[in-house]
DNA sequence: TTTTATGCAAACCGTTTGCAGAATC
DNA sequence: GATTCTGCAAACGGTTTGCATAAAA
């Protein structure tokens, strides 16, 4: 059996290995998309009939823990978990293929600087992700069109190792 | 009775003036602050001792569809609600009293249009929002002393008008 | 063999909804 | 008087937890 980085990175955490754990972390690292707890569960179960919800959630705090992934709140009191590179806590989500690019800290940095110089606030912690389309799906149909024949084909994809 | 700027804002919008929205209303546009639908419960209770929960949420989603508050996600599942100017849909939010305040979209937008330009990400929406401490709270303390006595003054303030 | 993870089901809790009566316009 | 709103209580749905069993180290 190769030994993927995803396993490595889990291995680092000091984190049991198992399956299931490791089918939820490759499907994230792998799709680059933003997947609620539901819709992981939906996908994991394909390879792993039995798994349950609640295994889904343990493996999903382990790897927000672990730094691994991202939890973004959603409206509607979703959460969403995101696959994330250490230190790129900021996103560019397309809502049309829900593809996440990461965004770097040095994004936000020039911006925080500012704030806590003209009004005197002490920047701890920023939240900042853009809501759009991305220059693939942006390309797929003419300009001003409206997106109505929206793909699903990636959605469906299997996260195949 | 006079009337108040919120109660003209309130009524603009086409809905009618009870005196549990007003009070609601008035409780957020007063403090500044934010807060859950369940601290809103709460302390609209002391005025309104029979108000049910299902009013003070149906209260809050009216706000916000009006554009006078907006319904921020925060961890763990809550929402929180903030009174917010029109357009300024961005906050420096205080972590030590809570207090929360506006940030135009201006703050944003080159950001934006960097983001536009370089990756090729058409920007329909961004979500930002610092989290820190605000100028009172760091001068209420000596530079570098860690927060040990957060003041919980502010938070158990009545909303008297 | 010790420790940690899994799966199941029930509990949790913030939020929403249905409905009869009450208040606003 | 027509319409909208309230309060109650029950339903909802995503998430968490308790526990006995199973798997990893």
């Amino acid at each position: 059996m190769v030994e993927t980085p995803t396993q490595a990175a889990l291995q680092q955490t000091g984190v049991r290995l198992t399956p299931q754990r490791l089918a939820i972390a490759g499907l994230l690292s792998q799709t680059g998309k933003e997947a609620s707890a539901q819709e992981v569960y939906d996908r994991v179960r394909r390879r792993h009939p039995y798994i349950g919800r609640a295994t889904v959630f343990r493996s999903l705090d382990r790897l927000v823990a672990a730094g691994l992934a991202q939890r973004l709140e959603r409206p509607g009191h979703v959460s969403a978990y995101v696959w994330c590179e250490p230190g790129h806590h900021h996103h560019l989500i397309c809502t049309t293929c829900r593809n996440v690019e990461d965004l770097g800290e040095d994004a936000v940095a020039p911006l925080a600087a500012s704030i806590a110089h003209e009004r005197g606030f002490r920047v701890d912690h920023a939240t900042l992700d853009f809501y759009g389309e991305c220059r693939n799906c942006s390309s797929r149909h003419g300009r001003g069109k409206p997106v109505a024949t929206r793909k699903r084909k990636e959605l469906t994809n299997r996260a195949s190792r």
